[in-house]
DNA sequence: GTCACAGTTCGGTGACCGCCGAACCGTCCG
DNA sequence: CGGACGGTTCGGCGGTCACCGAACTGTGAC
């Protein structure tokens, strides 16, 4: 035995080892990036993070041996994911508990139109987030086809909007319908969940908002506004 | 500047640095005892983790100034508990995430007997979890006071219950009245948030369940199981 | 076959960090 | 006042771990 036995609770090693893996600056800037939701190659994340290939594949490693990764072998390259919702929901809790950095200023013009587009939207790991996901989950909620007051639960409205909206809810699994996750630029809660997901596929197969860059930005298109506007009563001018 | 600056993603240092706190095993193993939502001396934490009074103060401070412990100092005493209920729901998440530890045979009769005293019922931070914790949101939930068809919220019928059997639910705060908290031991759903919490201080002030050890187990007591009985048709033999 | 390229393995290095005991500072009590 | 006790600070030690470059494996392209 190798480590040591002090403490009696037993889940302390396993809490302690699973923080462990994100306690790494290069490793937690992976996770962030793979929040897209997409499937990353090693490459691709080496870059991102700025360090070594090997460097990065044995983080890799770590993760995927971990849990939180699940990788798929394509001829030379190794595709890695977030394993399922409920890690890229530990990702999002963990980053929204981070201490609102009030007035960090920006570096970079870059940096800051980049800062500024993620705020206005995007994605979190399957669901809409940023001011498009407020804007959203308002209007769900002042239309009556939400509940956030009780706690957060799609109506009887609610469900008949999605199926007349032609967005179909798959409640077969155990996860749950509706769920609130909280904005890390909002600091407020925004639709997750099955019908966050079903929505935010909707949203871009249908072309309501398309990925702008290549990580998690999204932006609304001239059919999204429509589209929003008409189903939604969202102004366009809530979204900016 | 000594940190280097690799990655462009400005949220990587934090979301590291936060995972940082709850890597290690000492801090881990005392922020699972303050789960029990008490406020615990530095000497008692250090007993409890099996390390020198004068590391567990180093590891106090770190996690003191990373905000997710709030200290108050008595006399020569130094009280710590964890910051708010966000902290103790980001715990309890990472806990309920660790892979789940099958067949892990316990050590002595001792553990044996204190884990299934925590399977059977135990507060976690300020509701009820364990199976008490599940029948209890079970019961609400086939009596239609609480919602877990389309999220988790409570109903109308719910708000009045909670109204009937005098335990007053503060809407005013932020907080969400009622919220799903994932049991590790069960793996499944129980009432956190407000209506949680409300429930939980109302069962332990008028004696329907006690605390037992020092720790985050409760045993429900025959009054209890009568109150339980009555008001929501708990049957005795659920809670064991 | 040959080259380019994605990824891995491995040895070595340096930094970080958790740990302890010893000395020290306050508080409480007799 | 003096002694017991809770907690903190500090120096030093040792283990862990992220990092890199170099060598290597395997895939895909020409």
């Amino acid at each position: 035995m190798t480590t040591r036995d002090r403490t009696h609770d037993p889940q302390a090693p396993g809490l302690a080892a699973l923080a462990g893996l994100i306690a790494d600056e290069t490793r937690a800037a992976c996770l962030l990036a793979l929040l897209d939701g997409r499937a990353w190659t090693a490459g691709e994340l080496a870059r991102h993070a700025g360090v070594a290939a090997s460097t990065l594949s044995e983080h890799l490693g770590k993760l995927v041996a971990g849990g939180l990764l699940s990788e798929e072998r394509q001829g030379r390259h190794r595709y890695v994911r977030l394993a399922d919702a409920r890690v890229a929901q530990l990702v999002e809790d963990l980053a929204a508990q981070v201490s609102p950095r009030v007035s960090r200023r920006p570096r970079s013009l870059r940096e800051s139109s980049a800062g500024s587009a993620m705020a206005r939207g995007r994605t979190c790991y399957d669901h809409l987030a940023g001011r498009l996901g407020i804007a959203v989950t308002d209007a769900l909620t002042v239309r009556g086809l939400l509940r956030q007051d009780t706690g957060f639960a799609l109506t009887e409205a609610g469900l008949t909007w999605f199926d007349s909206a032609g967005i179909g809810l798959d409640r077969k699994g155990r996860r749950p319908l509706a769920r609130a996750c909280l904005d890390w630029t909002e600091r407020r809660p925004h639709l997750a969940g099955v019908a966050g997901a079903a929505l935010c596929r909707h949203a871009l197969d249908t072309g309501w908002c398309v990925r702008i860059g290549s990580e998690r930005a999204v932006k609304v298109t001239p059919t999204g506004e429509r589209a929003l506007s008409d189903l939604l009563g969202i102004e366009a001018s809530a979204l900016r």
